[in-house]
DNA sequence: TGCTATCTGGAAGTTATATTTCATGTATGA
DNA sequence: TCATACATGAAATATAACTTCCAGATAGCA
């Protein structure tokens, strides 16, 4: 949370902060609205910080003198001119106001729920997520997504899933998608201890997807240690703090998992989950159609399913 | 680009910085591209960089040492190894992008992941899940809401969940927290057929949580229907066309589950599942802690988690 | 378990920034 | 022309920023 500057908002001894300049306006709102009581100095100052603004006057003090040619001091009697305790205030103005101005969309506030108030959880749960969305993606390289995709996307090679305690739930997920897409895809389990038997199909080229947040599971690093080793390729979820098992890894996406509850939210990470078996089942259209068909064929002859309407 | 050296990571304090030329790289993809090389506070630092970026390193050092919790020198030396002389450096390069990015109207355009274009399936992919997540919540009940989290929390009755073929993961998830906040939860296996062996278990007044999504499977209706004779009261998880189980249901959270994809995205139900999982542990937070502490002693005597960090 | 290498923040040291003071400059009107 | 009032920046000062150094903490390893 970026920590809220006051706004400046007090009576400069100098006499007289312009009529009515409320603390909340903004920098060249303010200028404009000061201009014919500045001097000389002042209104070249003025006008090099409108010339480039904000950017001009959020460096130092100095080099706002230098390219506007007049003296620092100059520059602090018109902050106070303007009603700003200093220079140092005037510029936590200007850097809001880019806040204000580049901020995205998305950290504005939203009522989720209509029939709720804000502070329900339903709405601050909600809030978090799109909050962890957000910035996951903001650390997210496109250019590692689409290899890993192309990398689980390659038939050529196996693939094995697997997750701890919790996050066993989404590598499964993962897995139950995978096998719909493409044959050679295994699922390790996280539950028992038989997992070193399923290292031993594991060859030099495949491809091991591991899901890992903390608590960081030690069996979840030895797995990723010992596939390493065997030349397997790693592609590991975890948390923003990264698991241990990132050193073993070829691609690591980092996913935000907080949320306003005793548990993490592992929800952005089944969305980055979801986006790659969307890319996987694109690319490798053909063959997965097929595959999906006669998968179909197979739940219909079977009976596991009724369709209805 | 890829690190395709992880194995070899070390002694990374190098004075180097990692990437070769980086002076027209943006601070925000110098810490991307480097992420694996920082440290836990470097990491946390760059966390928060990023996170109201890129205001929050317009101000000064010490600032933002105080809002990323952090201290001043770690700072300087992450400015350092992303390839500055030091930090004075790094906030002119900050400053140069706000320039950039306001003069130029274009790349002030909302953008989920900054590195891809709009088009590209991550951002469609976040573009859908966000607008179910919408929906979802405009026609969410919280009334409701609050009660079925409330029968979830009834320590006097017994929980059973049950999902399908793809939701079966959601439904263990579910499981996987609330035995860790309360006794009697029982996961109905979905993938075999053992399933009706479970429904002796089910007794009047017992709740279960039943998932079940396009195309609505024979065997979860079928379940719904026999535990509503016995008495049991069901919520169910569905998608926006609401299963056939719906009429056996007490409360029904229908879920958007739209995406660009062959498949259907449940993240939207994993979050609301999240939500509940919160408010029952808060609601019952004196037992449900208890239960932690004794769950957490258990699994350290396993051994079977390391702590880190 | 202890050992080593690395990480980290406190505190001192160094530099830059912001402000005040004050002498000089400039405009205006008598 | 002078007197006055204000404007301005050089220099001094005060303040805060930035950096370096170092000892304790920590993680990984044998």
């Amino acid at each position: 949370m970026p920590k809220h500057e006051k706004n400046a908002e007090q009576h400069s001894n100098t006499g007289k902060p312009a009529t009515g300049n409320a603390s909340d306006n903004t920098v060249a709102e303010r200028i404009r609205a000061n201009f014919h009581q500045l001097t000389r100095a002042e209104r070249q100052l003025a006008n090099t910080m409108l010339e480039n603004y904000p950017v001009s006057g959020l460096g130092s003090i100095t080099a706002l003198a230098e390219t506007s040619d007049v003296s620092a001091p100059t520059i602090v009697r018109m902050a106070k001119k303007l009603g700003f305790r200093g220079f140092p205030q005037l510029q936590s103005q200007l850097r809001h106001e880019v806040e204000e101005t580049i901020s995205n969309p998305i950290t504005r506030h939203n009522r989720w729920s209509e029939g709720a108030p804000d502070a329900h959880l339903i709405n601050r749960f909600a809030e978090a997520v799109m909050q962890n969305l957000r910035q996951t993606l903001a650390n997210l390289d496109p250019g590692e997504f689409d290899e890993a995709c192309a990398m689980m996307g390659d038939l050529k090679h196996a693939v094995h899933v697997a997750g701890g305690r919790i996050t066993g739930t989404l590598a499964e997920y993962l897995f139950r998608h995978l096998q719909m897409i493409r044959p050679g895809t295994t699922l390790v389990p996280s539950t028992d201890s038989h997992w070193p038997h399923y290292v031993l199909d594991m060859h030099d080229g495949d491809t091991l997807v591991l899901y890992d947040v903390r608590r960081y599971e030690n069996n979840s690093v030895k797995l990723a240690e010992i596939a390493a080793e065997r030349g397997v390729n790693l592609i590991l979820f975890t948390d923003q703090w990264v698991s241990p098992a990132a050193r073993y890894a070829k691609y690591t996406f980092s996913c935000r998992i907080e949320a306003p509850s005793a548990w993490d939210s592992t929800a952005v990470m089944q969305v980055i989950t979801e986006t790659m078996i969307a890319r996987i089942q694109a690319s490798s259209w053909k063959k997965a159609q097929l595959r999906t068909r006669e998968l179909e064929a197979l739940f219909d002859r079977t009976g596991l399913f009724r369709r209805f309407k």
